[in-house]
DNA sequence: TACCTCGTTACGGTTTACCGTAAGGAATCG
DNA sequence: CGATTCCTTACGGTAAACCGTAACGAGGTA
């Protein structure tokens, strides 16, 4: 089992829970953090003292409050440690279910496991934490299994969210073009850009433009 | 302070956090439940057996899955319970921070709280139980506050918010006055409906309709 | 070099959205 | 009853989006 764990949670009352989960499968150091940056400072910390942590629980969205922070989302705060502490192990607990962003965590910063809010969350919890004290592979919830293997994910790249992202926020088709030269994104003609937002529409059977950032946004694509 | 009182949410963690809190407090009868069709059940025999509860504090996003259900979310429970047993104190316990949506939990069905779930929501439920128990006043979390007294919401009805979400499921501007024919929604002539398009984008200030229904998807109005 | 492919770009015609103006109709008020 | 106001509707011109077609150009192949 762990020895050692952190936990970076907002919720208090999940942060409680997921505590007592810990406590009652026989971890015996359990630390928490409400912000990613706190989280960042004891794993930095851990790590100097030469004791550094076995498992890192955390959340991705954190309710921005008046507080000024460097890690604002749980994303970040992944991003550093795993630059920082390689060999920690990462379960993700979260509610989000946005296929897009929960592929880019195992493929960008290789976590070793997704565990969905809800209702079945903290046996799934306990599971998680089992299997990855044991063997080296990933455990996922059972209702997010599919997005792994989701195809739709792939086939639309960062060009595309860009475009759509910019559209979202109040960017015309008809002036795209000059944004694209802006930012430095390439192609950038009207007639290329034209034909990417009809490709668009096509693939996620949107009846117009407003019809698909409707469902981009649906989907957390932007 | 309250005898019996009975939690609806699905998340496995938070109901043991909640359930923490009341029998901290001294309340003696705690039951939860999972669905709100469970909630709803022990709501109605509880009334039967003369031993009606005092206090419902409940979620209002209930993940669905596979299990066939009469009451989906909390909004429905709510309004159920307010009907069936005037007299029963409600407490909103969510993460939802959409004005519109809150405020007209209040003006609608006379909730008695919402707490906000986040860092500070163990503290702030032991406020609310406490504060709705002695006397026949509301609680609603500080970082919500200001949501009463926004004047945004009330600038914006059903008919505003039915136009948003049939452009945002893919009916044109052009063939919207067909559909809401259909739908039997009056004004529902082109140059109307074309109107009230402007009228919300100038109030939202959005550069066009896309935009418009981006800002929506943001705030939560569909 | 000649040829093919594929992504990019240009262009023109049609449809839809956008925006101002004005006519029609119901409710209100003196 | 006429006058006023407000909401609804109609219309026309301009801008933007939509859609097909075709030219252009880089990279790969024979």
């Amino acid at each position: 089992m762990f020895k050692k764990v952190i936990i970076a949670e907002d919720f208090d009352s999940i942060n409680l829970a997921v505590m007592q989960v810990l406590s009652e499968i026989g971890v015996t150091e359990i630390h928490h953090a409400k912000y990613c940056d706190d989280a960042q400072i004891k794993i930095r910390k851990a790590l100097l003292d030469n004791q550094p942590f076995d498992l890192l629980i955390t959340d991705l969205s954190f309710i921005q409050d008046n507080r000024k922070i460097k890690l604002a989302q749980g994303d970040q705060l992944i991003a550093w440690a795993r630059n920082e502490q390689p060999e920690l192990k990462i379960i993700v607990h979260s509610i989000e279910n946005k296929a897009f962003f929960i592929k880019s965590l195992f493929e960008n910063y290789g976590v070793n496991g997704f565990v969905a809010k809800g209702r079945r969350s903290i046996s799934q919890l306990k599971k998680a934490i089992k299997k990855l004290c044991q063997d080296d592979t990933t455990y996922i919830s059972p209702e997010m299994e599919h997005i792994l293997k989701d195809e739709t994910v792939n086939e639309i790249d960062s060009y595309d969210i860009q475009l759509i992202k910019q559209l979202s926020i109040g960017v015309s088709q008809e002036k795209m073009d000059l944004k694209f030269k802006q930012l430095g994104i390439e192609p950038n003609s009207k007639s290329t850009i034209e034909k990417r937002i009809g490709k668009l529409k096509d693939y996620f059977k949107a009846n117009n433009t407003i019809h698909l950032i409707a469902i981009a946004k649906d989907l957390g694509i932007v």
